[in-house]
DNA sequence: CTTGACCCTGTTCTATAGTATAAGGTTTAT
DNA sequence: ATAAACCTTATACTATAGAACAGGGTCAAG
């Protein structure tokens, strides 16, 4: 087991740099998140940079509130085949309004923040919540 | 139980008005996110506008990526006793830091798949998925 | 004055996303 | 060559965030 070994990583070396625990990578390869590696013939798992960065994105996509069922979709969204390209590109549209709506949300959590910032500077006790009041959801508030 | 119900919701009501089911609301006020409201003297909960705006602002920052626990957090952060201003301004920015965090991750993920659907539309395939190759972490990129 | 649509508490069940454990094989370092 | 530190599969357990259900009380309409 070294000719292979070039640049690969074992499962603990890729839970490691990925910030991960091994069980949640057996875990992801299970749930079809990363494709099930090349293995020693002893059937050990071996990795590279193409995993560790999928591990990484995982991670990040997970903070941002997206099911790993939704994240595989992210994963998913490559054009491999030309033909698919007019479906990879609808699917991609529908992600990225969800995202701008996820920015929008946020950017509202932002300022009600700053604003409570700044009123703690100016020393003046807030009744009302600035979090609660600021972020209205635009499709509950405006409408109706 | 007529007097009581100016401008009031029962739970049924509320849970409508809120995209929400009536136990998550039940649940809610177990988990301290929405405090026992008034109820009336045969023990039925009565809510408000109050209410609804949390109902609804917890949901936006479910979608967000907040636990519960953080969202009660972000709701616990409202400046009562002046003397507490100071405690409030630290734990708002660091709440702050978290919000602009995730702002940058999705603003990553929105490139990566505007720069998906521009090369869809050009019809070009790709080897690499963009999406993978955007959004790096930069806690474990640029450093190390 | 009863029927349907509400509400109550309390307990149990579910999905998602892991985490731990058991029982055993492999690799590396001394 | 043997112990520590890896790895394997398979199964069971956990936390979070609810949803469902049981058994019963309440309210409004006919």
């Amino acid at each position: 087991m070294q000719g292979i070994m070039k640049d690969r990583y074992t499962i603990g070396k890729l839970a490691r740099l990925g910030g991960v625990n091994i069980q949640t990578i057996r875990y992801y390869e299970r749930c079809g998140l990363i494709s099930p590696p090349l293995k020693t013939n002893s059937g050990y798992r071996l990795y590279g940079e193409e995993e560790l960065k999928r591990l990484r994105f995982i991670r990040r996509a997970k903070e941002l509130g997206f099911t790993l069922k939704e994240i595989k979709e992210l994963l998913e969204l490559r054009v491999d085949v030309p033909a698919a390209c007019e479906n990879v590109r609808i699917r991609a549209e529908e992600k990225l309004k969800i995202i701008e709506d996820k920015i929008g949300a946020l950017e509202g959590i932002k300022n009600a923040l700053t604003a409570l910032i700044s009123s703690c500077k100016r020393k003046r006790s807030t009744e009302e919540c600035p979090i609660l009041t600021s972020l209205e959801d635009p499709h509950h508030t405006s409408t109706e």
